[in-house]
DNA sequence: TGAATTATGTGCGTTACCGCACCGACGGCA
DNA sequence: TGCCGTCGGTGCGGTAACGCACATAATTCA
């Protein structure tokens, strides 16, 4: 029986040609991500680089207040920890795991090492891909702007659940309406009525702390252009490499050194 | 007479080691920035990087309704076109000129080979100024995406003032209240009535077109927490160089091919 | 100089969302 | 099985910002 934990499962990793994957895999350490972890505090040095196999972990910019506010959200087509090959090695922001799940990580200076390495006058094939992923990143963040400003609670919250789809193995989200609204910036009586209109559609099922997609494309079409937006300029920038698809065949299993972050847990 | 216009007013240029510098500077051609000048529309091939001296360049997305959104606002501390050593080359995004200057660009393919270049193990120092700069606009989207949830418009506003004071030789501001508006998303009364506050308290003097700042710090009083968090991460991760400030002495001129911009106009 | 244009200031009803208070009800756990 | 903490639903007054319609003032230009 094989394990059906694997770096591939991550986008990016899976992207890598076969050289460079091969250099990192030995590095690469699973870890459990239980619901309400946090990779690193605002201003906290980054000391690993996590790849999301089944998790989604959002960036949160935490107010004077307290309140969070979300600037973007990950799963397995992407990676926490830009600041360390972008420079700086921190950044304002929070890191917490919003959906549980898994990821693979590997240490802050292994991550900057091999982002580092060249084959020839270019750049390797890991610079490349993480810029780009950083790119997509910056749209993402750009379109959060775009929506906050501009559009209904509703709207959001199709954008919102969509994208979270696109990072889940299933079409069900487990998590309260309470923390959607965090994320969102908004107050839970909005998230309630918002999903409330959804489930009259027929679009969504809500039941006490689960959320299951029933429409997605009637999801797709009341979210606003957001989205789309997103999910464009992703798909544009990383197309997903037959290396990624060709090792579903060829899979070998990496060290499983399983081990969990601290669950601090996210509050208000 | 020395020429006024030199490429290290703008503070990347500026901030690069001799060598570097002085491998782009022949390429550097001064142009003219109008207001309302557009350097490039959302998805078009981004054929030259902007290195703003003294005007300002908003960083828009323009939504299916045709109302424009200010994602970033870049001046001296930056450039234009990161999408072009990120990677893709495009962004679904609109640059235009917000407030009149010059800056110096720098054809896309050399920038690209220049940004490639590398200095033994390590990459090159316009390499990692690009990518820290890049972490420093990141910054700055976010916290729009905060601002734009959760501050008030008369915070937004100082914050919007402070931004753009920071990027201006003076205290003027040369625009009218409608643009401001149009750049926050909000109305043009709602611009009107916040200024008239802060005229009121003695921080700005507005006229026709005009707004002049009297008294910065009371500006940064009352303005929310997300200007400083961008000013604190931007001056962390792109600190002056004293390549910049032993320039300003050995002032050496460069070739002043002036040209202008296509000027389309801004339209709501 | 006077007319046309453009920018700014003001008022008023409307709306989306907020804050609060409360109730009901689900689901984990003893 | 029954308890209790958490989560979801609902109602109500309050408010920031909207959309629109004008009045007024500063420029530009004929």
């Amino acid at each position: 029986m094989t394990d059906p934990h694997n770096p591939w499962q991550n986008h990016l990793l899976g992207s890598l040609p076969t050289a460079e994957y091969e250099h990192l895999s030995p590095h690469l350490e699973l870890v459990v991500m239980p619901l309400g972890g946090v990779l690193y505090e605002a201003g906290d040095e980054v000391r690993y680089a996590y790849f999301p196999t089944t998790c989604i972990v959002s960036l949160l910019y935490v107010m004077e207040s307290g309140a969070p506010a979300e600037i973007a959200m990950i799963g397995n087509d992407g990676m926490i920890g830009v600041s360390l090959f972008m420079g700086g090695g921190t950044t304002p922001n929070r890191a917490v795991v919003r959906s549980a799940g898994y990821a693979y990580r590997l240490r802050a200076h292994l991550l900057v090492q091999e982002f580092s390495r060249f084959g020839g006058y270019r750049n390797g094939a890991l610079h490349n891909l993480l810029l780009r992923y950083t790119q997509a990143m910056l749209t993402q963040i750009a379109q959060t702007a775009v929506c906050n400003r501009h559009h209904l609670v509703d709207q959001q919250l199709c954008r919102w659940l969509l994208l979270s789809l696109d990072r889940l193995p299933s079409n069900e989200l487990i998590l309260t309406q309470e923390l959607i609204a965090n994320m969102l910036g908004v107050r839970r009586e909005g998230i309630t009525e918002a999903a409330g209109k959804l489930q009259q559609a027929g679009l969504i099922n809500c039941r006490r702390g689960h959320i299951t997609v029933l429409d997605r494309s009637g999801l797709e079409a009341r979210a606003c252009e957001c989205y789309h937006v997103v999910k464009t300029e992703s798909d544009r920038l990383l197309p997903l490499h037959a290396q990624l698809t060709s090792r579903i065949f060829l899979q070998k299993s990496a060290p499983v050194k399983s081990e969990s972050l601290s669950s601090r847990h996210m509050s208000r």
